[in-house]
DNA sequence: GTTGTTGCAAATGATTTGCAGCTGT
DNA sequence: ACAGCTGCAAATCATTTGCAACAAC
């Protein structure tokens, strides 16, 4: 139900594909997912979708400001919902497993380095890349 | 001279083509070039050479340590000669402008970040997006 | 009943690949 | 000569857009 008020607030119709991308978000266990996930589980749930229109969607609730969007090594946008809460991320090249972490002394210097240059940042979220070494690795 | 021994080196050819992409980072003011950046530059230089060939030769170059790839926000990879200086980068999400900095502190934080979820980093290069204040800003 | 939305197909932009011919060594 | 390169055209991948049918309010 709150859903459909968020989408309401973004001045925008609570259609089915909508409602389902949102909860797809709110109970998925991964929350970075990028808009081929999202249409496969739409798929596999027996939706009736076209990968068109997630697009449309994620870039909609990027602009409303739902979720946020990342562009990580991998070449494909991934997207997590906007809980408010600001973390940055640190990225598996090779399996694109993505965690969080949050560091105040880091975003302090990063935005005096920043200030050096004459930019204005405009989210501080920066990202970390390595190779985990996570048993499995693979996806 | 020096770049045909680099390239015999790294089990290339020495041909025109390579040769050329090579002096362009040696001697652009521009430390960051996309494939397509240097397909212009090279066709207004009278060059006949193929964007495809462009993109193999930057492949080349990346896997034989001589340049480093950066995939920022735009959509396109960047290109830079590897120097062995680390360093990272702070770039204009609005015009594409790239500066560089150091801050060693948070080279140990980044690096102590990762290992806390068992991560070990590849390369320490890390981004950070703002946009930038200085007066043209477009490209 | 409008106006906003959707699915599909075709378009786009960056990058890759197949292949016949050309070029360093 | 021979393997390694090259340009060109076609292919691929992620993402976007045009459009007629369709669903919210």
């Amino acid at each position: 139900m709150q859903d459909q008020k968020d989408l309401k607030n973004a001045g925008l119709k609570a259609t089915l594909p909508r409602l389902k991308v949102l909860s797809l978000f709110e109970n998925s266990k991964e929350r970075h997912l990028s808009a081929e996930d999202i249409y496969k589980v739409m798929l596999n749930s027996g939706e009736d979708v076209g990968l068109a229109t997630v697009y449309r969607v994620l870039t909609q609730f990027e602009q409303a400001g739902l979720l946020v969007r990342h562009h990580f090594e991998s070449g494909k946008a991934v997207f997590e919902l906007n809980q408010g809460g600001h973390h940055d991320h640190i990225v598996c090249m090779k399996c694109g497993r993505v965690e969080e972490f949050y560091d105040a002394e880091i975003e302090k210097r990063q935005e005096a380095a920043a200030a050096k240059f004459g930019f204005k940042m405009q989210d501080h979220s920066l990202t970390i890349y390595g190779i985990c070494e996570k048993q499995p690795c693979d996806k």
